[in-house]
DNA sequence: CAGAATCCCTCGTGATACTG
DNA sequence: CAGTATCACGAGGGATTCTG
């Protein structure tokens, strides 16, 4: 058995899901608005990618953090909503905030 | 120009570098002790390889939230010690652990 | 609009061996 | 003890195209 078979510990599990690329993002992205749409998301996020944007929403949804809500329109809609686990996630986010408004 | 140039807001800055998989371990072990040779982190960090220690610690010495103080003697010693603006990361890592406490 | 499919490429990490 | 030197690999991200 090798390194990679170690689980990482909890806190470094959260700090490593949170600091994929775009996670972070997408986060105070949703905690501004609790309830958005793909395409919103897309728009704020500049320079991000469709396939990784729907990526990081399929992982955040099988965390918990968030919930989606498809409605079969034409044209689709899609609607991406805070669950309070995602909600509680705010706390670190502000921490960091303050912590680059400091320091960087 | 492609989307590598964009660059990341600060708060996402912060969370892709305590994202990297070893740095909050790093940093937990640091905000602990204040003052930590190589060899007590490589204890510390159960798996990590010696180069990806040296590597993190690098990082995390540019961006000054370590310093690293060195005596040539035989054998050498290293010893990081941890700045204000290391230690100010505490806040962050607190969030983390509590939020991973009650929702993992 | 909200993605899925594909291909490509970089970067972090790891294994291993070596040095002053 | 405290690293450095190589080599290799896999996952995440990106560019682009396509679809219901």
């Amino acid at each position: 058995m090798d390194r990679h078979d170690i689980p990482l510990c909890p806190i470094s599990r959260t700090a490593v899901f949170l600091g994929s690329k775009w996670t972070a993002q997408i986060m105070r992205e949703m905690l501004r608005h609790k309830r958005r749409r793909f395409q919103d998301l897309q728009d704020a996020l500049v320079g991000i990618a469709p396939n990784t944007l729907s990526h990081r929403l399929k992982l955040l949804e099988q965390s918990a953090i968030l919930e989606r809500e498809f409605y079969e329109n034409n044209p689709p809609r899609a609607e991406y909503v805070l669950t309070e686990k995602g909600a509680a996630m705010g706390k670190i986010l502000a921490a960091m905030h303050e912590w680059g408004e400091k320091y960087e």
